[in-house]
DNA sequence: ACCTGAACACCGTTCAAGT
DNA sequence: ACCTGAACACCGTTCAAGT
């Protein structure tokens, strides 16, 4: 009769009730917080005041969490505008075989993939959680707009599936290479301690430090840079 | 006195005394064997019939055994022959300017790229763990010889670094690609479930199901294409 | 349908202690 | 100098139980 009182009220959740978009989102937060180690089912729990299980309701596995938190942020990469959305459905046909729009899938491309990186960059756990098949539909969706933007410039497959591959493997390493001086754990020492262990060493790298490979430079302008090579390149066989 | 009969004798250490080369060996064994899962300081200790803990005393952290287990793989990396093997050091004078020495930088680059390739996808666990600085003597040995090769074909900076870079993302970006469907745990149906999922969805990614974007193909071919464009692209530049 | 804590089988790492 | 096990503070996940 009086057991209400003595047992302790419901803890009250605070927010909403949980969801996998709220998972999501609060998985992101953690990750951008403190990186792939940072990513606890239990704090992420914590986090959602929810018990410290609670999420596997919502969700199978931790695996699962990931897949769902690196999809997310692709969908904040900006498709390019096109001038014509219509058109699309019947991509069999209709291929453009006048030389002038071919500045315009290329501006697509770049654009997509310098947005591409952007995100990656702006979460660089991402970087370390790629070796998991894409399938989201954000990454879905953007693929298929770096693909179509490519048929348009007139290839066709195999060369068109090599194109795709060749430009989506390239902002990947970049965003991977970058993305390993940003560990969440360390400040800023591990490149410049990086530059004195090679300049250290000029006999075995003597092209290396001649260059300068580790010194700071604008990655963006490099990236756009390997990205002109990739495209120049392509641009031949259209 | 009758001591000696009443505690247990020394385990009798199998194998030689531990070390950080035997530490790699068992580690990079581990790796192949399950994958990053698979590589657990305590798995590794009983690997080597060493106590739980051993491997401190050699190694200050795991991530110590990533970054080394990392660097000794990429040791299977061959260096394309080279004829000329003195003359390196003076790197600053002797840029052949004849265009007939255009190839031999070429080859040297692509054999160097495949080989990095082919040893990523033997452990394809090494694309899980590239988001770390590479530093080690191999990794870096086989940097300086492929900016050296470009160098040997009329490139200076920074056009230069941003070839490294871009070549040396592209052969990451592409390990990582591959390598995701090579999870350890699940044997063969991951892709098959994908090229399914998306023929299903054709209305969303007409162009991706059209050129069969999940389909198997040679990848090895897709990846000397890409590498194609992106020396085409380069080659005018010099 | 949704949430909970206890419990299981693990982790990486520290440390006092052994030889 | 090299090796050891106990111990600490964590993990991901299962499951019977609650509402």
């Amino acid at each position: 009769m009086t057991g209400v009182w003595l047992r302790p009220q419901r803890p009250s959740r605070s927010g909403p009730p949980l969801s996998r978009d709220r998972i999501v989102a609060a998985a992101v937060e953690l990750l951008d917080q403190g990186g792939v180690g940072g990513l606890t089912m239990r704090r992420l729990a914590e986090h959602l005041d929810a018990g410290s299980t609670t999420l596997y309701w919502h969700v199978a596995t931790k695996d699962d969490v990931v897949d769902l938190a690196l999809d997310h942020i692709f969908g904040e990469v900006q498709l390019p505008d096109r001038r014509d959305d219509e058109a699309g459905l019947d991509s069999e046909a209709g291929l453009d075989d006048e030389a002038g729009a071919g500045r315009d899938w290329r501006v697509d491309v770049e654009g997509l993939l310098l947005g591409w990186r952007a995100a990656m960059l702006r979460h660089p756990w991402s970087a370390a959680l790629l070796g998991r098949p894409m399938l989201g539909p954000n990454v879905l969706t953007r693929t298929e707009f770096l693909q179509s933007a490519l048929r348009r410039s007139g290839l066709v497959e195999p060369d068109l599936g090599a194109a795709t591959y060749a430009l989506a493997n390239y902002v990947i390493g970049s965003a991977v290479t970058l993305a390993s001086w940003q560990r969440p754990d360390s400040p800023q020492p591990p490149r410049e301690a990086a530059r004195e262990h090679l300049a250290a060493q000029q006999d075995r790298y003597p092209t290396l430090v001649d260059t300068g490979h580790l010194d700071d430079r604008d990655w963006e302008v490099t990236f756009r840079q390997g990205l002109t090579y990739l495209l120049d390149g392509l641009a031949t066989r259209t």
